[in-house]
DNA sequence: AAAACTGTAACAATTTTAATTACATATAAA
DNA sequence: TTTATATGTAATTAAAATTGTTACAGTTTT
């Protein structure tokens, strides 16, 4: 199962960026993609570990941008959610005492590395701007 | 949890290659990767449905490689074993009344459809000899 | 003081993947 | 022709990862 962090953080940056001067609650949040809201609430802590969002408590609290959606990209946000893009591994340790056992998942590792450097390429040339333009 | 069929059968292809005029068990397949054999197996099924392996039953059967590891990319093996590379999606049907909840999907999938383009396009480029050589 | 939020932790439920078990069928070789 | 050793595949169980839920402390506005 892959982790839904990536869209939620997007599709949370996306609402932001819809209502630059409104603080909006993970409740009004989890509500435009029907999911719980401390859901929510975690990706905002790791948004806000990197700066990019503030967060006010109490009443009427909320979460608005920190920052312009021209000087985010999709890559910043693949970063701060996503560990890397993998086609997977046999679960197990592979035998050591077989030559190809022994360097699968280096070579894995590499192949991976390379297909994960094009996306960050790619995704960094799309801001949140074009993103949410999209809506 | 990211399932391991492209790993598998990429280790698998990789063992065949290597003992082109050999058929080798699916037990001494699985011993490489240290996983349950029925696993291999189901890799294999697939493997022969795209007519990448033969195979033969009974006593010292096994299977073998049906073409040239110069004729096989990653990308074939790519396209056999990975429905698509994917960020995610928050899992829930994001709310329809909502204008980012109405279309965040679909923007999500035209990104990951252009992410899985250049990853094929990468691929394409990588032979299974290439990747065997490393071995 | 009350109401409405955020911030977290702990735990339960769900979903996906892998392992295991079982057995029918095929083939080589003794 | 019998035995041993494979494949092929279905069904079930186990394990791992993600998501949902509950609970509650802390914060801020009214």
């Amino acid at each position: 199962m892959i982790s839904g962090k990536f869209a939620i953080t997007l599709h949370i940056l996306t609402l932001l960026s819809k209502f630059p001067d409104e603080y909006l609650s993970s409740e009004f949040l989890a509500g435009s993609m029907n999911i719980n809201p401390v859901l929510v609430r975690k990706e905002i802590a790791n948004l806000k570990k990197h700066n990019m969002v503030e967060s006010r408590e109490g009443k009427n609290g909320g979460t608005r941008l920190a920052k312009s959606v021209k000087n985010i990209t999709l890559d910043d946000i693949f970063k701060m959610t996503f560990q890397k893009v993998s086609l997977g591994y046999a679960k197990n340790d592979p035998n050591p005492a077989c030559p190809v056992g022994k360097k699968i998942n280096q070579n894995l590792d590499a192949l991976y590395d390379d297909i994960n450097n094009k996306i960050s390429a790619q995704l960094k040339d799309i801001s949140l701007m074009e993103f949410t333009d999209k809506f």
